[in-house]
DNA sequence: ATCTGGATTGCAAGCGCTTACATCGACTAC
DNA sequence: GTAGTCGATGTAAGCGCTTGCAATCCAGAT
């Protein structure tokens, strides 16, 4: 198993292959002086292989830098040990988070993320997960529950398991992880109106195609009315994730008469558009209007003063 | 081409397989009456096919739902239409930015972008290398420039491209694209005195295998000298990329005596946590202290006073 | 001495796709 | 009419790896 005059040999073989090409599972059988199959025995179960010869091939491996080639693992074994994920956007701070988490704990166990946006738009999602199936993903994470029948359907029909992060109803049909959005922000409008607020604006998320926004101005909708308060519509503005954006729609409803005395806002990148545009309106917060915001993110430090945020159910979530 | 009878047939071959596997290229082949090698023909250069033949063929691509299979195809071809990029975090909203807008860019071009994180860790980064080496891809983007030898070496041996990015210097034997970190936070340095500060504080990032923290530490250091007002080592802090991190140098900064008047940060997030800690401290900015952020992310709209940040060469850097 | 069974390894058949090369008509040029 | 072209398609040889099965060897049981 590689003895002297053999291993000069080999030394010239290795040359030649190292020169231009990658070397393949072969090229380690023949240096270490067994099959492809033991090879491919020691890279993927060590204990079937005896352990002087997987020895010999591990040095092999180091010898010639060898690393599998994926293509022909993927074909051969029919699994990628890739998760794919799709995520509205990485300019959110709190996907960014959770898919900075997600990935270390993969690549720990050894399984790749590939990462895609969808811009908070149905359509390109359901294109990203076509990508990431023709690419033989082993599994899923996505963001929500919302999504065409025919999509999952499609994942059933492949079999390949999913998840569905951030949106969580006792009845889902689905396995999904995170916290009520629609019980958290009921919660959040009932302690706005126990501090005595009456008249209480919303900026929402864009609703459409993202449960999330939709739960939680439900959720708004609901505690509001329970408490015998119903939300205004005039007071509910819908915008889009951005600061800017945020300011702009408090800019809509501080120009309302009455002017509200809270706003409630659908994430807290929202409550920092919103807050900032109060200053700059020269109210003070909480003096003249109340902000509270949504996912408790790094930038809510920011602001001066602090915002009061809808907390997640469970501790863990504050890391997704 | 798919005669009556024959089609039911074939409808029944391929409701079998359906039901349990993928279709494969040969499948699509039967059904529409051509060989697998004309099927990845028009898969992959439809031009060399006959008009007709083609659109049999992709109505029995749409009518089986065929995706092709990633591995088979990586294996044949020897390419994964993939490009790996590695940034230090996600968290860093700079780099989300730029990876979105690469994403998107790359996706358009039909090509899959595969992230990975290195934790401004130089050996972890080495290791992400090796993972997306042995998945094939087709290319690197890599942030900065500082890196060992030897990874540039195995990049070339394998002969896969790649391209830095965040970093420039004139004469970098690689190929990059970025804007001159060092020149820029020269000219920040020469600003900041120009201003009339004579006692002049800097949080830096984490130097250490940070190429762009280092220039810009070196950048200032040099334009304060240039100025006659040498940097005092005493007055340099590097605190790692986070507020709270750049609240808690601040905090060292302005316990020094006599107390800065400015203070250069590194980059955004660390003006953001000195400009928290400095009004903490009961201390106006800028009256009493000046803060001058670098990068210029979102975030730093939230702070009140805005910061004074040292903008990029390159109006499209902003989108990096 | 023969048999049984477990441990170790090799053999070889694919996995689904691409692509060099061969084939086949239908034309064009002489 | 014959040869040369060209466009369209098929044939079949792999790409690098995994894995079911067979072969071998050895220890212990009979």
């Amino acid at each position: 198993m590689g003895g002297d005059g053999k291993a000069r040999l080999q030394e010239v073989d290795r040359v030649k292959r190292t020169a231009s090409q990658r070397p393949s599972l072969a090229d380690v059988a023949r240096l270490a002086g067994v099959s492809t199959a033991t090879v491919s025995r020691v890279l993927n179960d060590p204990a079937l292989v005896r352990r002087e010869t997987r020895e010999a091939v591990e040095r092999a491996v180091d010898e010639l830098g060898y690393t599998p080639h994926f293509g022909g693992r993927a074909l051969a074994s029919n699994r990628t040990d890739t998760v794919g994920a799709i995520i509205p956007t990485m300019e959110n701070a709190i996907f960014a988070r959770g898919l900075q988490a997600l990935q270390e704990e993969l690549t720990a166990a050894g399984v790749t993320l590939l990462v895609s946006t969808s811009n908070y738009n149905a359509e390109q999602e359901a294109r990203q997960i076509n990508t990431l199936l023709s690419r033989n993903v082993d599994g899923f994470i996505l963001i929500g529950e919302a999504r065409d029948p025919e999509v999952y359907a499609r994942l059933e029909r492949r079999s390949v398991p999913f998840i569905l992060v951030w949106s969580w109803r006792a009845d889902c049909p689905w396995t999904c992880v995170g916290f009520d959005n629609h019980a958290a922000a009921r919660d959040v409008a009932e302690r706005v109106f126990e501090f005595g607020h009456r008249r209480i604006g919303m900026i929402a998320g864009v609703c459409e195609g993202n449960d999330r926004a939709l739960a939680r101005l439900n959720g708004v909708r609901d505690g509001l009315a329970a408490c015998g308060a119903p939300l205004d519509p005039r007071l509910v503005v819908e915008a889009p994730y951005a600061i800017e954006a945020g300011a702009e729609a408090a800019g809509r409803l501080l120009s309302a008469r009455p002017r509200p005395t809270a706003i409630i806002c659908g994430n807290d990148v929202l409550a920092a558009g919103a807050m900032l545009r109060c200053r700059e309106a020269g109210l003070r917060v909480p003096e003249d209007v109340s902000i509270t915001g949504f996912d408790d993110i790094d930038v809510a430090t920011l602001l001066d003063p602090q915002l009061a945020t809808g907390a997640p159910a469970h501790p863990s979530m504050r890391h997704m």
